[in-house]
DNA sequence: ACGGTATTTCCAGAATTATCGAAATAGCGA
DNA sequence: TCGCTATTTCGATAATTCTGGAAATACCGT
């Protein structure tokens, strides 16, 4: 029979699993040394991104590996694709990479806020030095 | 066998930073569904912990099954276990959890602090109605 | 000691992932 | 059109992960 990919292995749409699906993706995407050095190089070069081949150049890796990596980090959501010319430019999707924490933290913190305080204390000054942003919560 | 029992945290270094192996094992161990799950699980029962059994009667898997999961947890540090009599409770390590968080937000945060801005707005009313220490950040 | 319970380890088969050479596709310039 | 560059897809192999039956280990009560 010669039917459509079933991509729903074990749990189907339950609404609330569509979320963990994708959270998933993006964990094993990262989970990956490759794949998690590109992402670092993109968000390090954002917001202009780089081309599939000079990510591949600066990891060493053969452009045709570099090209799966970069398929399955895309697939994930975690980084976009847009050609320019000869050259398809890559760039970290730093709103999905945040909807991932997110995600965790969710995950762990729901209905405990105890534990995430201590988080946002250490992240804080790495993250937003800056004394004051907008409070438009 | 004399297994790494350490007291100190195995998945944070010298300078107080997740090195990026461990915190590949931990996206890998998380990218998994049932282990997804388990972790979920547990921290919804910290601190108490849950017996391998509960756990494993809690999502249907069988026990050596989820025996190997448990262990893949443990080995990624996202969980500990501890002998009570015949049972071998496991408990979240929170801890270890947010330095995993923490390592993800260093590497796309690092340098360009109005990127976790945002997040950290997210993530105080969910987690964090009063600050805990009023330290001088 | 024994029997029962709780959990892990051993093992193996199935499924998935990682890697990369070779070929294919896409765009550009002449 | 041809040739060149950039990138992806195809296909195959190696490595790893997932799963669970069977056996082993650990503990407790009697």
């Amino acid at each position: 029979m010669a039917t459509v990919k079933v991509d729903t292995p074990r749990y189907i749409d339950k609404s609330g699993y569509m979320e963990s699906e994708q959270a998933i993706l993006a964990l094993a995407a990262l989970a990956q040394s490759t794949r998690l050095d590109v992402f670092r190089l993109l968000a390090k070069h954002e917001p202009e991104g780089l081309p599939a081949g000079d990510i591949a150049k600066a990891l060493a890796v053969p452009q045709n590996t570099m090209s799966s990596h970069l398929a399955i980090l895309s697939r994930a959501g975690l980084v976009t694709a847009r050609r320019f010319s000869r050259s398809i430019v890559y760039r970290a999707d730093l709103k999905a990479f945040q909807s991932v924490v997110l995600f965790m933290l969710r995950d762990c913190c729901d209905g405990r806020p105890e534990i995430c305080g201590p988080l946002i204390e250490d992240l804080t000054p790495c993250c937003n030095p800056k004394p004051r942003t907008k409070a438009h919560v």
